[in-house]
DNA sequence: GTTCTAGAAC
DNA sequence: GTTCTAGAAC
């Protein structure tokens, strides 16, 4: 044992690291109960309040806050997390049907960088706010294949600085396109009420 | 991030 | 009266 702690002093005390609530995934990373997969890298595992059917999360070890703060030196770890994502949809479920999204948030609330890979169904009980839904299906969410492009392109992500500000717009389905026809049946099953509880999920 | 809840909206 | 929304949480 090497301690010399001037004193006596009490044992070395951890950083700061901020509120219980933010910190959830850093703990995560030691939590090998929770853990569907781990490397030297990354660590997987099922977002705690799921807002799909299937949402895990790929969770880097090295002290990366947020998809703006990599850099150039950060590229092999992105395409690490993208592709350990992604074979992790694979194995999740052999159902063809299932579409998935991979990505990351804008400006997230959880401490660590975290890539987001969801289904697009968007079937959870736990999507209960426009904010939920916005997060996904706005420019607020960041395309991992984007963030990769831009990555290789001009050596980091830049951000939408009016990112979160799409958390507030009316709730909108990007994939079908058409703010009157094609999402007006969507908008009908789901803004008003219930989002897409009651397992008459669908593609927006 | 969630939970709780007062006040707004219906 | 019930549903919905937005802000505080030490």
């Amino acid at each position: 044992r090497k301690s010399k702690e001037t004193g006596g002093a009490a044992p070395a005390k951890k950083r700061n690291l901020g509120p219980a609530w933010q910190v959830g995934l850093l703990k995560a990373l030691d939590d090998k109960s929770t853990q569907l997969f781990a490397d030297d890298r990354v660590v997987v595992i099922d977002d705690a309040y799921k807002k799909a059917k299937y949402h895990m999360l790929v969770i880097a070890r090295k002290d990366i806050d947020r998809i703006s703060d990599v850099t150039e030196s950060d590229l092999d770890l992105i395409e690490h997390m993208d592709k350990v994502g992604r074979d992790m949809a694979k194995k999740r479920t052999t159902d063809d049907s299932v579409i998935f999204q991979f990505g990351f948030h804008s400006v997230p609330s959880m401490r660590r960088l975290h890539l987001h890979v969801i289904s697009r169904d968007f079937d959870s009980p736990q999507l209960k706010t426009k904010k939920h839904w916005n997060s996904f299906n706005t420019s607020f969410f960041i395309d991992s294949s984007s963030a990769l492009k831009q990555l290789r392109e001009d050596g980091k992500v830049s951000v939408d600085p009016s990112a979160s500000q799409q958390l507030l717009q009316p709730m909108r389905c990007q994939h079908l396109g058409g703010e009157r026809d094609d999402t007006s049946e969507w908008v009908s099953r789901w803004d008003t009420k219930g989002f897409a509880r009651g397992g008459n999920a669908q593609l927006c």
